[in-house]
DNA sequence: CCAGGATATTCGTGTAATTT
DNA sequence: AAATTACACGAATATCCTGG
């Protein structure tokens, strides 16, 4: 920088003072030349003859020189004068530029402190949040990995806020983010005992009062919508007895006096309005609370309507939203506007089956496929082979063949003893989260055989 | 930021193997 | 043969990651 700065000025004298320095150097040169000539050329006569021409008008030029000198003078003056400010200005530029480099200097100073500063902070935060969530995990005292001793609750690291989520016919749901663990401890409690499941909440004591108050709640509704509707039957049966009555009367006016008709019908218009206006009173004050109970129990139904359809709208909007399938390793690609397939191969990568699919389930078995020949049977599928869901039998006890890999004999049940002896092979089986032992073999297939007998004979029980 | 998919981790339980 | 221990599996759940 400062060398920059620097140059751009050299660029500046060169353009004046220096070109001026420059000419002097030039002109002193010259005359060194000049005097070297004449010493080298003393002999020749031409040119001595041409010193003493000009010595004489050296002379001469002497003899005018006060006038001149004084000019020279007066010009040497103004141009040391004007060198001075120049060099004056060039000075004050400089200082200037010192100036300006310095303040750069301190903004980027200040603007490394700000950096670093931010940086700082960032660090801290981040220590902040770890040792939060350190503090956080221990206060869970709970096995590593769970960020809350509340069920359904997760610290998001990424927000730092409390995630409450729920499974649902085995699907995740989210229920969103809270600020504290009781929050989101509570949201979960909320949409588990909406679902049904009470078993498992973070607190039973609440959801057992919030329980109570409502019972309590809709046992007061309902006793007043009871009310109310005995109210309006009594109010309905009250006019339609009044209206009887009136009729009654009526007719019993009408027999009376069939002359009076146009004045019996004024004196109805003066005298029978009022009660008929009291009755349809009563009438409109029963249709409307009627109505106003139709209303509430119609708004009741449409507000669960409504909550129904928004939720199908949500669920809707995030399946449509979330481009995703709803099987496995299969994606929307909206570029094709095709279904793609892809099984994954650990770490993050994916082998593409490479075919776009116009339905998902041709996606989904695409993947099935790929899933199979990379993984064999050990594959997580979309489709089973029989069309069952993935929920091995609690009690797969005819599955002749062991679950568990490096076994003595590859067979379910069946163990070959170290020691040997006649019946190394034994036959054991769990039932009800205990170990029952059904015998002793010469041979693995014998042990089998008793194995599976035992396992049927379990699983009978099991049905009952 | 939210929601959901994919992966990683945890935990309970069944099974194999060993010990009593 | 029962009890115990070690191990493995798989479901549940936590966490990470990504698209909208």
């Amino acid at each position: 920088m400062p060398a920059n700065a620097m140059s751009g000025v050299g660029t500046m004298k060169y353009s004046a003072a220096t070109q001026r320095a420059k000419d002097a150097a030039g002109k002193h040169r010259a005359g060194a030349q000049g005097a070297q000539g004449a010493a080298r050329k003393r002999a020749d006569d031409p040119k001595a003859k041409k010193k003493a021409e000009d010595a004489v008008a050296k002379a001469r030029a002497n003899m005018k020189q006060p006038a001149k000198a004084k000019v020279k003078a007066k010009e040497k003056e103004k141009q040391l004068k004007m060198e001075k400010q120049r060099e004056e200005r060039e000075r004050k530029a400089k200082a200037r530029e010192e100036k300006r480099e310095q303040k750069a200097a301190e903004r980027e100073a200040a603007k490394k402190k700000k950096a670093d500063e931010r940086a700082e902070r960032k660090a801290q935060k981040e220590a902040e949040k770890i040792s939060r969530t350190k503090e956080i995990a221990v206060a869970a005292a709970k096995p590593a990995g769970k960020t809350s001793k509340y069920r359904g609750v997760s610290l998001d690291r990424s927000s730092g806020k409390f995630f409450a989520s729920m499974r649902r016919d085995g699907i995740k749901v989210a229920l969103g983010r809270f600020a504290t663990e009781m929050d989101a401890a509570r949201a979960y409690d909320k949409a588990s005992a909406e679902a049904g499941k009470v078993k498992t909440l973070n607190f039973p004591d609440e959801h057992q009062e919030a329980v109570r108050a409502a019972e309590a709640n809709e046992a007061r509704e309902k006793e007043a919508a009871e009310a109310a509707k005995t109210a309006a039957k009594e109010a309905k049966r009250a006019q339609a007895e009044k209206a009887k009555k009136e009729r009654q009367s009526a007719k019993r006016g009408k027999d009376k006096s069939k002359e009076t008709d146009k004045k019996a019908g004024k004196e109805k218009e003066a005298k029978g309005e009022p009660p008929k206006k009291k009755a349809k009173t009563a009438a409109s004050a029963a249709a409307a609370k009627e109505a106003t109970e139709a209303a509430k129990a119609k708004k009741l139904k449409r507000t669960e309507e409504e909550k129904m359809a928004a939720v199908a709208e949500s669920e809707k909007k995030a399946s449509a939203g979330n481009r995703s399938s709803k099987f496995r390793g299969v994606s929307w690609r909206k570029a094709s506007g095709k279904w793609a397939a892809r099984v994954y191969k650990g770490h993050g990568k994916y082998k593409e089956v490479g075919v776009m699919f116009d339905t998902e389930a041709e996606a989904a078995s695409a993947h099935d496929e790929a899933a199979t020949s990379l993984y064999g049977d050990k594959a997580i599928l979309n489709f089973q082979s029989d069309g069952k869901t993935i929920n091995p039998l609690r009690f797969a006890y005819l599955q002749r063949e062991s679950t568990v890999r490096n076994t003595t004999t590859k067979l379910r049940g069946v163990t070959k003893l170290k020691k040997g002896g006649a019946k190394p092979y034994v036959a054991q089986i769990s039932f009800r989260s205990r170990m029952i032992s059904i015998g002793s073999f010469a041979t693995a297939e014998e042990a089998s055989k008793a194995y599976t007998e035992k396992a049927a004979e379990l699983r009978s029980m099991e049905g009952n």
